[in-house]
Parts: structure tokens; C-alpha cells; sequence
DNA sequence: CAACTTAGTGTTGGTTTAACACTAAGTTAT
DNA sequence: ATAACTTAGTGTTAAACCAACACTAAGTTG
């Protein structure tokens, strides 16, 4: 085993867990409001420690599932920031992970809250404890960078969505405005989705199909 | 300071550096024999412990250059390995970096050796200790996809270089041929690369300009 | 039933890409 | 010296892809 040497012996591995949502037309992250010194009243994004019998993806996992009650949630290892005075408390390296959370799995029923969590819109974030700004600006870049090659915009959409919702994801995703018919032709060049026999009602205009992701596999395509 | 229970007192963490460079026409990576139980025989990439008063990028950057004593070479953090058993005298968690040599740096005087010290043409591994083929082969992968979209191909080759050098690289690395005049052309559109008054000398046939990188800086430019 | 709102659909010109072959300028062998 | 050899260097064209563009369809609301 490691040796007992102390030079060894100091290393306290965590876990930070960026989770995103798409809210109110805008990128939204989940965070926790800190109860105590020194960054209390500051906001940070959950995690927590690695325990010596876990791997550090498990821990991610089991963070993740601490706010987020819900079965197959993407997640995706980010980047591991290792400064030494990131955390005042003492050299802890976090092993920063992203999450993607469909719209129906955003009910904050959903989560324990033993201190304040709340989401908050990318463009508008509160005081950020730790080097969290830095962490939520690395995973805002990727999950961006993933948005443009991948298919995994089917974990930021509800099982069934018409193609209005699909491409207004990615306006507020990507920032930038689609032309709707170039969009259209790509989606179905691509066959991202499938076309249910249902259609939306109620709405005052004309109803639009719904359609369904064809695969829920991250895959790669050249989308834009 | 970190709290004292045994509970948090457990993790190593440790630095694991994929060090590329291309030799003979493949792409290579440089290994070190193993001098010890229980992986004596077998090879690993280079790394070591994160000391407590080092970041853990500083850690990386001094185990690159333990290896290769040159100035700026090109080095990224790539994945964070936390698997409980990795490696067999304890819990150690290694965050995996790689970094690229040019040609000119290969030369293995400039290494240290107190046990054997090899290049390794990616196609053709010796028998990897820990889970060091795993860390490579997520090495191998990064780097060519990094190859396709930006200009970093500047860390691989030496200062002065011919088009046809330079597209070589280029096939080596992607494992696919390039068509010679459209390779040329899209070269040219990105202004990749700056033309030197001198030509290649003693080859027998006609000789070739040399060229140099214009940047010498990472940029995202859509290649391939 | 008129006004409103969002859904849904093709064409075209410009740009980019992929496929293609020959001449130029040296060295080496005779 | 010259012929044979080898790699350097250069444009054109057809096909694919991309970006820009406007109108009709089908509901709801007043």
C-alpha cells in the first residue's frame, strides 16, 4: 500500500458537478448556496469529496444523483483543476465533471435542500465560491464545442418536442440565429428525429408535429 | 487546514505524460522500462507524484522535462484516471497529460536514463504497466483530433520544413493520403505557412523550398 | 369570419471540395 | 554530356454543400 511517508499523505480529491438546463430561453446551471465560512453566502456548484473506495467517476455519479433524481443523466468528465490555494480549507485538486438535464427533470421537488439550490441563467450568475467561475466557464465552452458536433442536444429536450423547440435550443445554445429551412434539411439529412403521430394542441395557431431523437446515443455528426 | 479523519487522508495523486514525436515515418510515443515489482519488464509513460506544494500542472511540466530538456514544448491536460485499482500499491488517481516533440527534440541524449528510456511507434506497444495503454490510446485520439482543427501540427515538425514534409505529418497522423494540389491550396488559404529563402540541398532530385510556420501559437482553424 | 400566429415547405447562386496530369529542376549512372 | 530518375510545383472542372430568400397552411382568438 502507499507509503507512510507524509510528503505523500495530502492530497483530498473532489468532485465539482456543472449541471445544465435550458430555462426561461436561457442556459441555466444548478447551484448551491454555501452556509459557512469563507464563502458563505456565495454560491458554488455541487460536489463534494472522493471517498478512498470510490472511483472518482462514481462520486461524480453519486453528486450528480444528489440534486438530480433521475435515471440516465449525461455526464461527462471536464477537466481537473489542481492550483493549490483553490480551496482555502487546504490543497484540494476537484475533478470538475458537466451534467445535461432535460427540461422535465428540472422540478427542484426533485432535489434535497438542506441549504438554498437554485438554477441561474449563464448571463446572470451570483457570486461564485472556489474557482467555480472558471469551472462553469470551461463546461459552458465544451458543452458548446459538444452541441456543434455531437447529438447530444437529446438530453437537453423532454422525450417528445417539435422542431420549433429543437431549433430555438440551439439559438440559445450556439447564440446565434438559424434559418429555418436550412435547419430543417439538416436535421432530416441526418435523421436526428423521428416524427410521432402526435401534435401539439391548445396553442393559439397552427399545431406542430412532435417528433422523438432516433438515437439516444452520443454520436458524431458534423452539425454546425 | 484539511480535516484530520482518516476518511479524507487517503488520495495520491499523480501526473501520467504522453510525450509524441514522430520517428520512421509513424507516430511515436517515448516510454520508460519499469525497474520494479510488480510491473518489472514493462513500460510506462512517464509521470510521478504530485508533490503537496506543486500544482499539478507544475508537476506535469517537470516531468516533461525531466524527459526532454527543450523549451516550450506543446503540453495539455487530457483525462483524469480514478479508478480504485489502477494501481496496485493504492489508491492513486493520475491526471494524464500529453505533450509533442518536434523531430529536432527526439534526440534521446537530452533524456535521462536510469533505467531504459525508448520510443514506441503507436502500432507497435510493448507490454504497458498500469492502465498506461487505456491513458495512450485517449492520448492518440486527442491529438489527431486536435491535428483536424487547429495548427498545432507547428509543435511537431523543426523549424524549416518542405510542403511535402509537412503533408506527410499530415498523413501519418491522420492515417489517410492527401491529394498534393488541394493539400497546397488550403495551406496557402490559412497563411499557415511563411516561405524562407533557402531550399533543400543534396537530395537527388529537384530541391524544395523551405517553409516555416507563420504562428507558432495554438488556433482553432477548420483543416480536414 | 376576419385577424393573428406559428408550422411547414424549394429554389437558386455562390462557395467549397474532390478528382484529376503534366512540366520543372535537380542528382545519378552511363 | 546526356539519359534516366526522382521529387517539386502548379490549375481546372464537375459535384457537393451552404446561405439566402417568401409564401401558403392550419389552427386559435375576438
Amino acid at each position: 500500500m502507499i507509503k507512510k511517508d507524509n510528503q505523500y499523505k495530502f492530497a483530498v480529491i473532489a468532485t465539482d458537478i456543472v449541471i445544465f438546463s435550458v430555462k426561461d430561453e436561457e442556459l441555466n446551471v444548478l447551484l448551491i448556496e454555501m452556509g459557512k465560512k469563507p464563502f458563505k453566502g456565495l454560491w458554488a456548484v455541487p460536489g463534494g469529496l472522493v471517498k478512498p473506495t470510490k472511483t472518482v467517476d462514481s462520486s461524480a455519479k453519486r453528486n450528480l444523483h444528489n440534486m438530480i433524481k433521475m435515471k440516465d443523466v449525461y455526464l461527462e468528465q471536464l477537466y481537473t483543476f489542481g492550483k493549490i490555494d483553490r480551496d482555502p480549507y487546504g490543497r484540494v485538486v476537484s475533478v470538475a465533471y458537466f451534467a445535461i438535464v432535460p427540461d422535465s427533470g428540472i422540478h427542484l421537488q426533485t432535489v434535497k435542500h438542506d441549504t438554498s439550490v437554485d438554477w441561474f441563467p449563464i448571463s446572470r450568475l451570483p457570486k461564485l465560491a472556489y474557482d467555480h467561475g472558471e469551472i462553469i466557464h470551461a463546461a459552458c465552452e465544451r458543452l458548446r464545442a459538444k452541441l456543434t458536433y455531437t447529438n447530444i442536444m437529446y438530453c437537453l429536450l423532454p422525450e417528445e418536442f417539435t422542431l420549433s423547440e429543437l431549433q430555438k435550443r440551439y439559438e440559445i445554445v450556439l447564440y446565434k440565429k438559424l434559418d429555418k429551412r436550412n435547419f430543417r434539411k439538416k436535421i432530416g439529412a441526418f435523421n436526428l428525429v423521428k416524427k410521432t403521430d402526435k401534435k401539439t394542441l391548445g396553442k393559439p395557431h397552427r399545431p406542430a408535429n412532435l417528433f422523438q431523437f432516433s438515437k439516444k446515443r452520443p454520436e458524431i455528426i458534423p452539425l454546425f
